[in-house]
DNA sequence: GCTAAACCGTGAAGCGGTAGTCGGGTCAAC
DNA sequence: GTTGACCCGACTACCGCTTCACGGTTTAGC
């Protein structure tokens, strides 16, 4: 059995948020001292670990209450509804980092690599040592192993949609040896 | 002259907040009419205009009263600073976005490469030609053009947040020519 | 046995940035 | 003079806690 400061030390919480948790009941203790103290089983210690499991991928309290009762029947529906949410408030905050970035006068901060485009990415390939047959390999490489993750990275890159889709289908060729497909321009335009 | 509810849907606000605003002393009428009610003139308009800019980039009533307050002098340093919170804040969704994909046993589709790993990528750039030093001297380049990016991208490989810092602090010294910092492994483990 | 520190309890209030609601006053048109 | 749209200030609610206040309990050392 644990006392609440020492249980909420094992969870980096605060006495208080246990004491919220409690007065909301979300977990209360299972047993009290004799000196009317709380007192927190195991199982309580369990029930807490998922919940914190629950608000690091920043759950509401009223939805880890609704996912505990339901005990693992169809938790995802819960999930993916909250993925979904924090898809929409990232590209909030993508839109904010735009218009700040404009308010500055930076170049605007836009996909998921934001401040990074076509011409900084070669140019640290090539700073790196890489020349237009290395790049060449490398995107044959990317296009094998992971042709999803390798649409999304152009796209990052602020490359259009039809560029990236030649660019797939020349890497897809050139793995197959078709030598006439050899266009290294389409990768450092 | 505009009275409050007409002001009010003229950006899309409720009555409710221009009461709030001039409540804080954020925007107080300049007039009122005889039975009382807020009037407001066009340079209020106009400060208010300024007000929803900066509203929309997420900046704080306080950082807006201060910006108006020192009349365009020296702006930069509060966007600026917000822009890093904003960078930072989707950060903290996107470790989120992964922790929940977990949950859901999902390849996370929300990092920017998604079904890629620090594996797949090495494995990639070798297969291209590249060898460790090349690599750190990518790390290098990144870190150098594109610090925030090269934290998001690390943060994409599924690389936790403290060995990503760590990455990126040996890219930032051995930028600087620190010969002691070269540990090649530490980017290859 | 005494004291001090560290713990425990309850209850209430506060944070930000609105949204909404209340009872009552004001205005223009019919 | 009446209807209905608008306005007023003041209030409450929301979330997930935190902080404060005040008093009782446990624990350690002397």
């Amino acid at each position: 059995m644990y006392r609440i400061t020492e249980l909420a030390r094992q969870f980096g919480l605060s006495r208080s948020t246990l004491l919220y948790y409690d007065r909301v009941g979300l977990l209360s203790p299972s047993g009290r001292s004799g000196a009317d103290y709380r007192l927190y089983s195991p199982a309580d210690r369990a029930r807490l670990e998922t919940i914190c499991a629950y608000r690091k991928a920043g759950l509401t309290i009223e939805d880890i209450r609704s996912l505990l009762a339901m005990e693992g029947d169809d938790t995802s529906e819960v999930l993916r509804r909250r993925l979904k949410e924090l898809g929409e408030d990232i590209r909030d905050l993508q839109v904010k980092q735009r218009l700040l970035a404009g308010m500055l006068r930076i170049t605007a901060a836009g996909g998921p690599h934001a401040d990074m485009d076509k011409e900084t990415w070669i140019a640290m390939l090539r700073a790196a040592g890489m020349d237009d047959a290395a790049m060449e390999r490398w995107h044959v490489e990317f296009e094998r192993r992971a042709p999803e993750a390798h649409h999304r990275f152009l796209i990052s890159l602020g490359i259009n949609e039809t560029e990236a889709l030649l660019i797939r289908k020349l890497s897809a060729g050139a793995g197959k040896g078709k030598e006439e497909n050899r266009r290294t321009d389409v990768f450092q335009p």
